[in-house]
DNA sequence: AATAACATTTAGAATTATTCTAATTCAGAT
DNA sequence: ATCTGAATTAGAATAATTCTAAATGTTATT
């Protein structure tokens, strides 16, 4: 017979039945099992910046057959309805975030990790001169430096 | 890349004899033959924001013996030295470029290429509230959208 | 100029991230 | 319930990058 955990499971607001479907649909995509596992995973993990491997991974455990191929159409399908943001940081695998208001990132260089830095910034052109004739639809500003945690590490060493 | 015949050979200043090497010693940096070449074509092609085969096909042309590894190397030693900084714009390779000012980059949807945008610009933060603890060292801005070239091609469709 | 110490270069193999392919399954419209 | 095109799948293929171990080159020291 099979062992039914009855724990109190916590469903954040999110992933509530029928939620991120709505989102899928209300962004012009089909509905599919493996986009609503691909973009729950992504939100629950909204500040984690995963890559396409690690959200793999994961979606494995809601949905063991789902594969890496579809995992990229997902992502790529999200990307361009506009529910994801691709974040190049690295010469290493790209990474995704379901954040879309406009926001820096931030990557520490001691311990690789992505901090989102909100802000009062001026998205189009961030300060830049634009020539004319450009027309520019999206801005990104990416930061390197040392987060809080390893700069105590450093001075303690 | 742009192809590059030797017709009457036009030496630009940023290739005369020891210039080149002089930076990179500058920078503490050993001079080597292979870091030589792979700078020097990087500053041939300031605007190109070639990629790491791109440089080394281009090596090659000067340096037959050159190796993809080397170029690699080389590339990192100089990011490292801050004589070259990487663009990651996109999934694909990586770019590099020696303008050291700071500038953002924009990449055309349409025909891929990328321009630098020189700035007035706000260097450090680019207007986001860095959290307190966080030390910024380098900031990237980096925009999409159309080229007045792809846009013109758009209107006569 | 010769030597020692160590950094750099090399070819090629290995690894990692991503894309492609062709067959199968599924979502949404009729 | 059926149809049609879109999405999914496993696995192969490709592309970018890193690793490895041997050979070579650079710089500092004699």
């Amino acid at each position: 017979m099979k062992d039914v955990k009855a724990r109190t499971v916590f469903v954040p607001p999110h992933r509530e039945r029928g939620v991120v479907d709505a989102r899928i649909a209300e962004a012009g995509l089909r509905t599919t099992a493996q986009r609503s596992v691909v973009y729950g995973v992504l939100l629950d993990h909204a500040k984690d910046h995963p890559t396409a491997d690690e959200i793999f991974m994961q979606a494995k455990t809601e949905k063991p057959e789902i594969s890496m191929a579809t995992v990229y159409n997902c992502l790529d399908a999200l990307v361009k309805h506009h529910l994801v943001k691709q974040v190049h940081l690295e010469r290493a695998a790209t990474r995704y975030c379901p954040n879309m208001d406009e926001h820096a990132h931030f990557l520490c260089e001691t311990c690789g990790e992505v901090w989102d830095f909100e802000g009062a910034a001026k998205p189009r052109t961030s300060g830049f001169r634009v020539p004319s004739g450009f027309t520019v639809t999206q801005t990104e500003v990416n930061m390197r430096g040392v987060c809080p945690a390893c700069a105590e590490q450093e001075v303690a060493r």
